[in-house]
DNA sequence: CGCTGGCCGCGTACGCGGCCAGCGGTGCAGTACT
């Protein structure tokens, strides 16, 4: 990209929105869209994903649809966006919107008072939306927290696997993907089902060298309970008590409040108003604590939050980064404590999907030849439910990407599942992994995301009690991290991990997998290649 | 997938082992009711 562009880029942020120097990384990603490539960009929250899209919109004529996956998230970026001083307007369409009020949103941006258009992907699944959508001729699409087209579409919420398709009705615009957290995995999943084209990626840093992992290691359920109690006992501030289950968050929220604290419960099975409350408090320093399930996470920014509390294992270190991570923005020290019972692990591989009865796929693949691919009309021509159907039809849609013919189209299917769940797996596994390592933490963590680190983060138990090397012996394994590996039966990877004589490779087509160096070296397993 | 809790049977008077059903997370949208 041309220095003239980043100029220009560097003035409008100065002008429109008072920003006199860009953090890294919004410079490069707004002018790679000005010069007209689409643009993968993976950076921290706060570290201004959104002034990229907000920049890019205004320089680019034509108005910005701008994909976000919560009602609650959209209407902080556009209340941001109206505060800014840019003189920029926004509005949104979603089910919370009057059919007058969609109507009026529409004809403002087609008379282009309106730069800024919210939706989720769900509206662009229903035809009238996207034909009207489309006819505003967008110039920009932005994808905000882009890893649910990963994580979510899959089977959650089918409408964001679907959105490659869907934005490319559009007709021609440019796309930037906007993540905090996306491993090598998700990165790859995001570029293939966006189907971004001549895509820059831009890569901001991972390391977070403010917050303190540790872990503690217990073997049953009352010692782990009182190991969650102390790590609380043992912070002050505002805090996070991360649990997997929805029950579990009540119990530790009252056995929290006698011991002193203020918590508020956050999960999705309250209702909506008690959910904002719990938020609002939080957010307002009227509750010192939440205890919640994942629900609470995308969207909170509070930069003071002095620790983050996991009093289960989460599925994925993608999760653990990402819930984690909420800890500390403001740069002040913060702690990330992981509480570790082995049987937890099991809760990870129940949630990661099941494998599709081949039956069902049959079903999918003959429903699709009699009727059309809409969800809906599949959902009737089956009688599966609509998550059940739309997962199915993505699986079937993927494997007809692939290539196969109409007869194979069941089998690549379950391939693909098959493939899927092992990637899955091994994330679970990566996660075990990080619980019982002996490296240092942060080390591992962005090794994970596929960077490397130079030196130990030193504040970590690992680097505290000693234990940990230096990452710098790693660099002269035989099988550095991050070189590009080709395994006998796993195909081609790359090291991510060196542990001692142990090293762990994430491979194209089956995930992560760790290798004993001795095993490998002798057998010829595992061989350098040239990518 | 694998843990948890309830129940049953054993064979002996209350305790324990084995078995099995039930359970567990994230949100959009549109529709049917107050």
């Amino acid at each position: 990209m041309t220095s003239a562009t980043i100029a220009k880029v560097r003035r409008a942020a100065r002008e429109r929105f008072d920003h006199d120097r860009l953090l890294p990384g919004q410079a490069d990603a707004t002018a790679a869209l000005l010069d007209g490539h689409d643009v993968l960009l993976v950076a921290p929250t706060g570290a201004g994903k959104s002034l990229v899209y907000q920049l890019a919109g205004l320089l680019i004529d034509g108005p910005t649809v701008v994909v976000s996956p919560l009602l609650a998230l959209q209407h902080d970026q556009i209340t941001g966006i109206e505060a800014s001083g840019a003189g920029a307007r926004a509005v949104r369409i979603s089910s919370a919107e009057t059919q007058s009020e969609r109507g009026e949103a529409l004809e403002r941006l087609a008379a282009g008072e309106v730069e800024f258009l919210f939706l989720a992907p769900e509206q662009l699944a229903n035809a009238e939306v996207l034909e009207k959508v489309a006819a505003l001729r967008p110039s920009l699409v932005a994808v905000d927290e882009a890893h649910c087209v990963s994580a979510w579409g899959h089977d959650f919420r089918p409408d964001y696997f679907r959105l490659g398709d869907l934005l490319g009705e559009l007709g021609d615009h440019r796309t930037v993907a906007m993540t905090a957290t996306a491993a090598p995995p998700v990165r790859d999943d995001i570029r293939d089902r966006l189907r971004l084209r001549d895509a820059r990626t831009v890569v901001t840093g991972f390391v977070r060298d403010n917050l303190a992992l540790r872990v503690v290691r217990v073997a049953d359920e009352s010692s782990q309970r009182q190991a969650v109690l102390d790590a609380v006992a043992a912070a002050s501030g505002p805090g996070i008590v991360y649990c997997r289950t929805r029950p579990a968050t009540e119990e530790y929220a009252e056995l929290l409040a006698a011991q002193g604290r203020t918590p508020v419960v956050y999960h999705a099975g309250l209702g909506g108003r008690r959910r904002d409350e719990a938020h609002r408090r939080f957010m307002a320093d009227e509750a010192d604590l939440v205890v919640a399930t994942s629900a609470f996470g995308m969207g909170i920014d509070k930069p003071d939050v002095r620790f983050v509390v996991h009093a289960q294992i989460p599925e994925s270190p993608d999760t653990y980064y990402q819930e984690v991570g909420r800890a500390g923005r403001d740069g002040a020290p913060a702690d990330g404590v992981l509480v570790y019972r082995s049987e937890d692990l099991a809760l990870g591989r129940f949630f990661s999907a099941g494998l599709p009865r081949r039956r069902d796929v049959e079903t999918v693949v003959a429903a699709r030849g009699r009727v059309a691919t809409e969800p809906a009309a599949v959902v009737e021509a089956t009688g599966f439910g609509r998550r059940k159907a739309g997962r199915l039809l993505n699986l079937v849609a993927l494997a007809e990407q692939t290539g196969a013919s109409e007869a194979d189209l069941t089998s690549t299917a379950l391939d693909l599942a098959e493939s899927r769940r092992s990637l899955e797996h091994s994330r679970v596994d990566m996660m075990r992994a990080y619980a019982e390592t002996d490296r240092c933490r942060a080390d591992f963590l962005v090794g994970y995301f596929g960077e490397g680190v130079d030196e130990r983060c030193g504040v970590c138990d690992n680097c505290r009690d000693g234990r940990a090397p230096d990452p710098a012996e790693e660099k002269n394994a035989p099988f550095p991290t991050q070189s590009r590996v080709r395994h006998d039966e796993f195909g081609e990877g790359v090291v991510t991990d060196v542990e001692d004589d142990r090293l762990t490779v994430l491979f194209d087509e089956v995930g992560y997998r760790t290798l004993s160096v001795d095993l490998v070296t002798e057998q010829g397993l595992l061989a350098i290649t040239d990518g």
